[in-house]
DNA sequence: CGCTAATCGAGACGGTACGTCTCGTCTTACC
DNA sequence: GGTAAGACGAGACGTACCGTCTCGATTAGCG
């Protein structure tokens, strides 16, 4: 028993080409102008959709473009390059490549700062963009702990904690030497970060 | 030998007055309405003076934001807690209490946003806000070093880079935690993320 | 040899009912939004029907509210007072209180106004409207003559133009009083009105 | 003592050129669109003028197309032709012939269709178009009365009703023969209603 | 009893205009 | 020349209707 699908309403079907193509759109406005000179009315042209369509799917600017980011980061893949430094590293260095993209850096700045306003848009950006790729440390962890460089975890709510102080810490390091410090994220300072990072991990774990 | 300076200019000087009265009626703006709200019309009627006056003296509202956001931030200091770890750990808090203000997390997040695509917006923000705050982790070094807890540097190069490392990963992991994360950054956080940083510093250092 | 009726078309026949739903569905429209706000999707949920179905009988707003409105118009009668003035009076009053009614005034007025760019909506006025209601000038007139109030008719094409001249007087007259000057069409306005048109159609007439 | 006059406001005065490029633009858009086609944005663009501009003079479309319409109707002017009967016919005629112009046609039955509904607007119409015209009737009366065609005037509140009845046949005759009818006002008309008019109300006032 | 075909409801679609808002500039009079 | 006030041209906002379309579900007559 379930509540009316989709397909079962009537009238006619909402298109789903359309939501394709406003997102496309959405990250191609982006690029061009940015978030602040982007508009709805413009991504509803450049989608070849009339604006009513898209304020029928997205309730504003923010969600909209929340969802065009999203799709950004679930290309996120964790690399096996044999060791747990290694990994880290290239997840690094895959990050920075989205974050050097204009549509990626502008919008999740932007929606960002929208959501210290909004506690729904913080979460949806929480639920859509940052927890999913949480799973990068939890696989990273895991094929670590398989190789044996990593014991296995003895506590679980510990275990949380850590992953969520690792997430910030990579996350917010990144972005900050990529956007606001604006240096480059190379092999380099991967290296070096991601050394701090084990080392610190390794010590504070061990003490 | 300067140019002519503001006193010696014909015609009524600018009144001294209403560059405070701006500043302060943008963060009550920035409390109130949040960064996308807030309008420049609105600004000049908060700081009882005509919108010819504000733009007389700022060329928008991101330039207008970063110099309102810049004043809090020097507000930081660095406490005098015994030992390096305690000192980071208020810095930590104060930096997290900071952005606890509403016209902070507001405006910061909005012009940092802005400045992906503004090359020099970003550089207006590194030299009124990020660049000024490096001060705090230099005295906390050579407050260390006084105190023996830290060698001498050996190299400025070396020094600069591991300065800048410093700077992103505590910018970078606090504003995540408080702004993305929306998790509290309190003493066991910041006792936490220290003991991380101040462990894989020690460790990439003798490496 | 007739073209199919409807009874005989393959296929569901229209419903009867919606004809007269929506009609209805107009009046009370037109009294509680008047002409402009008046919607035919609002129309349509009013007579419980769905929009295709009012727009596959009726091409657009005009003509709807055209044949909503000539429905009211049938409702006038001559009544017979035993003298030809007492006939014009009765008239009169009769038609001042259907131009008392929302619907009337507004929907009529509206429907004039667009007919003055649409020659096709003009001539639907005319034939579903004005010219029905001439039936009411021919009545009198020989109701007048069988009393010997007024002589037969002696020339058909003078006296077709005398009925229109009086019905554009009786009629404009009534309108402007009532819509235009904002003034109460009462049974002593009628009188004199009457009496007006009375003596000057004699008097023209003798001379 | 007067409140503010324009002239000494602060601020900048609003431009005079505005108001007759937005009432000019108003009649050719008339001419092309009719009312119900007619928008504000297309007005504005038209006059050459931003629709803030616009809406800052006046509060919506029906009130521009009232002060629109108006000046028309300054236009007519009772030609001195010798006798009554014939200044009336003239009158009639330029009024038909303001009448036969699509910009007058369209934009005052629609603004009279609108008054139906809002109290407002038919006093504004009241004002602006129809009782300034009422100084024809008594113009023409002080005449004819100059002339020796009609006697002097016995009691002003009689006085007052006839105008308007005069007013009412007047109008209400012709605006229907030329918008309903759709029949030519011409000099035949003409002299056939005004013969109908004076007769009726020589009989009438001696009765 | 199925087949065919037009109807019905519902509601999404591409458009267009609405009336409001803010932008950054300008034009006043006053100081 | 700086200032407060406020009008200006420009253009985006989010909403409301337009008239059309695409659905699945009726509902008739004909074979």
């Amino acid at each position: 028993m379930q509540s009316r699908t989709a397909a079962s309403r009537p009238g006619r079907p909402r298109s789903a080409a359309a939501d394709a193509a406003i997102l496309a759109a959405t990250r191609e406005a982006l690029v061009e102008l940015g978030w602040s000179k982007l508009t709805l009315g413009d991504v509803a042209t450049r989608a070849g959709v009339a604006k009513t369509t898209l304020y029928r799917r997205w309730s504003g600017k923010n969600e909209l473009v929340v969802d065009a980011v999203a799709e950004l980061f679930d290309e996120l893949r964790l690399p096996d390059r044999g060791t747990l430094a290694a990994d880290i590293e290239g997840v690094v260095l895959q990050f920075a490549a989205i974050l050097a993209r204009p549509e990626a850096r502008s919008g999740l700045m932007a929606v960002v700062a929208e959501s210290t306003r909004d506690d729904a848009l913080r979460d949806r950006i929480r639920e859509s963009i940052v927890d999913r790729q949480k799973r990068l440390v939890l696989e990273g962890r895991a094929r670590a702990q398989a190789r044996g460089e990593l014991p296995p975890e003895p506590d679980a709510s510990e275990s949380a904690r850590t992953v969520d102080l690792i997430f910030d810490v990579i996350a917010g390091a990144v972005v900050h030497r990529a956007l606001v410090s604006a240096e480059p994220v190379d092999a380099a300072w991967a290296r070096g970060f991601t050394a701090l990072l084990l080392e610190g991990l390794a010590a504070a774990g061990t003490a």
